[in-house]
DNA sequence: TGTACATCAGTGAACGCGCGTTCACTGATGTAC
DNA sequence: TGTACATCAGTGAACGCGCGTTCACTGATGTAC
């Protein structure tokens, strides 16, 4: 175990980790604008000084708790879609769904750290894309999974998407490479922005006199988006049918 | 004109004014959690000690600019939804969505300031939230008017919220003195989340790579949504128009 | 219309505190021979 | 296995800057008679 390591190199991997465990720590005290590397210097018992041994700046901090956050979650959406059966989509749907909240409400500052206002004067480098972008590819391989195996039931007459947003659709599944007809790409994508705005507006307090505790108004809303991106209800479709004659 | 102010008072008036705008621009170039007395005073020529006479701490100032915030959001919505004949739903829908969307992206700081995470440290007081209801009951308002006129279908066999959803739903609507079917109240409570979540993902860069431009994500989005509240495409129902037998 | 007094805006100094980052340094750990 | 040298972690002082808030004060504006 640890082969290779010297002292000095598992030395330095704790210490990282214990940096950024006390950022995180402030960061529920003082928010993102204020993370204070001498404060962190100071919780630790170590000089202000000593700190920039492991991270050049005080934005590269920021960079490497944002990345965390990113994965922390993605991580957590993923272990949500595969935890039962695949062919079901409803199953996880909500289960991803409910896996976002919950990431998102044991971990409020670091949700904030991410969804929330930028931090002023910070500007994220290209190392946060990818770890960004790990919810919207769970929730997309779901609709895709669901789409291919024919468990999805579009209403026919919705508004067509004007050539622009068709583009921005065609790119983006090349992109991800995942082949999901626009209708289905669009409703997902606004079935994103739902959840993440619910979620936001449960931590941030605009809930509060109307649906707070939002427990059961997240189930509810969660079975309701399910419905509107077309998933059936009820048991899967059986793996492999094919999609229904009226869709091709 | 100003009849009955003294030059005292319309002096104080106009620098109050002037606080708040300096501190809006600082607002937009250090965020709200580094909003500093200082940094406006400098920039009115003014010693810091000096806006004590204005504001009694930095938190007022804070408020006041939230409260602000929220009644120049709420009047731009409010505007919106009566700039076209009351009967026509969607129209009203469209509009609202849009100014919303508009105020947004001309004010990105004052909405990240009450849209965006909370400031660490600050307790946002009770004359808050009056304004900060506006919108939602402006989107509340034009459901209860479709709904009343005949102008809404719903499906039918959509899942049932359970008590403690439908207990909320009927306290706030009672709070709101709107009367609306809950399966209509909770579909505009997740519309209101998606416009929102929507334009913080916008004005927050989670879009760019995907729907970035978003303004014909953002419009196609307006209508899907406005399908799931079931208003009526093309015209509106005439009014007095009685419900349709098979909702009641 | 004029005078005396009260109110209030703005000053400038001070208190006590915070911050990010640099730099020359000491002393421990690791490596090559 | 031992020695010489290189690497690196952490120190402590310093630079130059920021902050919110209080307080005794001056001088202008407003009010009552």
């Amino acid at each position: 175990m640890n082969a290779g390591r010297t002292a000095r190199e598992r030395a330095r991997a704790e210490l990282t980790n214990e940096i950024k465990e006390a950022a995180r720590r402030h960061l529920a005290a003082e928010g993102a604008s204020r993370l204070s590397v001498r404060a962190i210097a100071r919780e630790l018992g170590m000089v202000s000084s000593a700190l920039y041994r492991y991270f050049p700046s005080r934005d590269d901090l920021l960079t490497a708790l944002i990345i965390d956050a990113y994965d922390s979650l993605g991580t957590a959406a993923e272990t949500a879609d595969r935890s039962g059966p695949a062919a079901d989509a409803r199953r996880r749907w909500r289960s991803v769904c409910a896996s976002v909240r919950a990431w998102a409400l044991a971990h409020p500052h670091e949700y904030s750290l991410i969804y929330g206002s930028p931090v002023p004067g910070y500007e994220a480098p290209q190392d946060t894309i990818a770890p960004a972008s790990r919810v919207g590819l769970v929730l997309v391989g779901i609709v895709r999974d669901a789409w291919s195996s024919g468990a999805i039931d579009l209403p026919e007459n919705g508004p067509v998407p004007d050539p622009e947003l068709a583009a921005q659709l065609a790119n983006l599944s090349a992109q991800i490479t995942m082949s999901v007809p626009a209708p289905v790409l669009t409703r997902c994508l606004i079935a994103w922005t739902q959840l993440f705005g619910m979620i936001s507006f449960e931590l941030f307090g605009q809930l509060v006199g109307s649906v707070d505790p939002s427990d059961a108004f997240f189930a509810h809303t969660v079975e309701l988006m399910a419905d509107f991106l077309g998933i059936r209800p009820g048991q899967p479709a059986p793996a492999g049918r094919p999609a229904q004659p009226a869709r091709s």
